[in-house]
RNA sequence: GCGUCCGUAGCUCAGCUGGAUAGAGCACGGGACUUCUAAUCCUGAGGCCGCAGGUUCGACUCCUGCCGGACGCGCCA
């Protein structure tokens, strides 16, 4: 339990007592928070209390805030308890809390802010999910962090996680695939093949998978119909293209637990199943949708099809499941999949590129109806990657074929920068990533700026290594400043809940940015003034002091960059 | 036309699910290097939080309507 949880208690008490003696009704108090005040010359923990009671107990909040600040100053940790503004009560700590509280981080060691577990079905995290069509290109790097990093968020927060990857194998675009390996196999049989045709995936990374399908079946499928090689081919294709994907993502760290296809889900007859019970309920009807709003396509004629009444979850139209040729649509078998996620998972996440924006509503819309509220799909929309180089905007074709793969991006920038740098912004916020800033060593690099932290914190220990430092250290001799920076790693827990709940990791890397800051500040002390610096070999007790709140800030790093998924670095050179 | 997201300092962005005097970095002005790696730090100036209403003790935060930008729209995936 951290600090703030800790004094959550506490007022809890306070307020009790308020409630016996009348003055308060019970439960009133139930949105009043404990936190870190906006200005730290206000004290160490600030709490609305007051504010949030003053309506129910019908009392003037400041005069309430007193009598609360009076109960709450003869807690043994409280050194002052004040009122300000409107009813705030701020509180200051007594010295020996913050110098536990850098013992606790080091006895916690990675395990500081870890939440406790919370029992039950997993949390569910979808991310990724590209079309097995081909490689990872530079526009799926962000989801896959963000998706990775909120997976490992959340199993920090303590709750069980399964990371999963949603194989579109089923659609048009695998069929496209098939043709397009088919047309490689021959080419691997020695056939010239000339230009690929329009419509075809032209990539030479089906070079390979046709070769393989060359040695397997020889030229077997040579001349045959499409209806005799096309499953047999988009099995192998996707099978190879899964395989490609796997390893992009393993060069970004990227494993996830459980691969769903779309293909067995409709062999399955999910699709179906899930169609029925919603027909039991009405909530599937057959009717005709109205004309699109704005320009009417030429094309467009009135048709009954099967529809999902997602307007009854605030969707603008209903949403067809299959369309006129009897296939099912894509949302058909999405809402037959998120069913079956659902049934194994406590909530479900899923992180999306945001052009998928509109069909947020309706897939939301089918998880309330088929889990009837049980279980919310939570649905994280993540904006584009701009690139540049040197500040010059970086122009990709894809037709030219010249897209920016992933692999290309890791090799050149390395996987913890890149890592970083998608966490660097909220996550349906435009990203700027520039090749040359990104790797820049200075102040306006997030990435560098946090890992010098941590290797001017290693540096001073290897220098330390040699003395023979009291044990216990004698946390007393820290000062005001210093302790101004466990303050601010004791926030990591509450940054950990608050990040979780809110499921946006990027909080983890403004956190280290600022944690960061506070250590910079506190070590250039030192260079304005040598008294200030952490070893100081004629006082090996305030060395030993100095270290250990060294070590328990180096300590919140290295365990929020593992959360983020990024290495703390040793040294930088 | 409709929907989602975005609009906060000159620039790039935070703002902790409604709280105090809205915060960082860059850039700009002034300062600190025979360093525990100054690859850093200190300091100053800089704001109708897109606009207008509403809800409330209190709004950058919630609601409504506008304005501007990005993305999307149909039996696509």
């Amino acid at each position: 339990m951290d600090i703030f949880q800790r004094f959550e208690a506490v007022l809890a008490d306070a307020i009790a007592e308020l409630v016996a003696d009348g003055t308060v009704t019970a439960g009133a108090g139930a949105t009043a928070v404990v936190e870190p005040p906006r200005d730290a010359t206000h004290g160490d923990l600030a709490t609305n209390v007051a504010l949030v009671l003053a309506k129910a107990a019908k009392a003037n909040p400041r005069e309430l805030a007193t009598r609360i600040a009076m109960r709450l100053a003869c807690h043994e940790l409280v050194e002052a308890a004040e009122v300000a503004g409107p009813g705030f009560i701020n509180l200051r700590l007594v010295p020996a809390v913050w110098q536990a509280e850098i013992a606790a981080i080091r006895a916690t060691g990675a395990d500081y802010g870890r939440g406790e577990t919370v029992p039950g079905l997993p949390v569910n995290v979808e991310f990724v999910s590209a079309n097995p069509t081909g490689p990872m290109h530079v526009g799926h790097c962000r989801g896959a962090v963000v998706g990775d990093a909120l997976a490992s968020l959340l199993a920090f927060a303590g709750n069980s996680v399964v990371r999963e990857y949603y194989m579109n194998d089923a659609g048009a675009q695998v069929d496209v695939l098939a043709r397009s390996v088919h047309l490689r196999y021959r080419a691997a049989l020695g056939e010239d093949i000339g230009a690929i045709p329009e419509g075809l995936y032209p990539g030479d990374y089906l070079v390979p998978v046709g070769q393989a399908l060359a040695a397997e079946f020889g030229d077997r499928y040579r001349a045959a119909p499409e209806s005799e090689w096309l499953v047999p081919f988009r099995d192998r294709a996707v099978a190879a293209m899964m395989d490609m994907i796997r390893g992009d993502l393993a060069l970004l760290g990227i494993r996830h637990d459980l691969f769903s296809s779309e293909a067995a889900l409709q062999a399955a007859g999910a699709p179906a199943a899930a169609e029925a019970r919603l027909r039991a309920e009405g909530l599937i009807y057959d009717g005709v949708l109205p004309p699109p709003k704005g320009e009417l396509p030429d094309d467009w004629e009135p048709l009954e099809l099967p529809l999902f009444r997602s307007t009854r979850f605030g969707d603008d139209i209903d949403r067809p499941i299959r369309k006129s040729n009897g296939q099912w649509t894509y949302f058909g078998t999405d809402m037959a999949y998120h069913a079956e996620k659902a049934s194994r998972s406590s909530a479900l996440v899923n992180i999306w590129g945001a052009d998928h924006a509109g069909t947020v509503k309706r897939i939301e819309a089918a998880v309330e109806a088929l889990t009837h509220g049980a279980v919310r799909l939570d649905v994280r929309l993540v904006q584009m990657v701009r690139l540049f180089r040197n500040g010059e905007p970086f122009k990709m074709s894809k037709r030219a074929g010249n897209f920016v793969t992933l692999a290309d991006v890791v090799r050149e920038v390395g996987r913890d920068v890149v890592r970083f740098m998608m966490l660097t912004k909220r996550s349906e916020a435009m990203l700027d990533f520039d090749f040359a800033g990104v790797v820049e060593q200075s102040r306006e690099n997030p990435v560098f700026y946090v890992h010098y932290a941590h290797a001017r914190i290693r540096s001073v220990q290897r220098r330390a290594a040699g003395l023979a430092l009291p044990v216990p250290a004698p946390l007393d001799r820290l000062d005001e400043a210093e302790l101004g920076v466990v303050k601010l790693a004791a926030q990591w827990p509450r940054v950990v809940r608050q990040a979780a709940a809110a499921r946006e990791p990027h909080r983890i890397a403004f956190f280290l940015a600022d944690l960061a800051a506070a250590f910079h500040t506190l070590w250039n002390r030192g260079n304005d003034d040598a008294a200030f610096r952490l070893v100081q070999e004629d006082d090996l007790p305030l060395t030993a002091a100095r270290l250990a709140l060294a070590d328990a800030v180096g300590s919140v790093i290295r365990t929020a960059l593992g959360v983020m998924g990024v290495v703390a670095a040793e040294e930088l050179r």
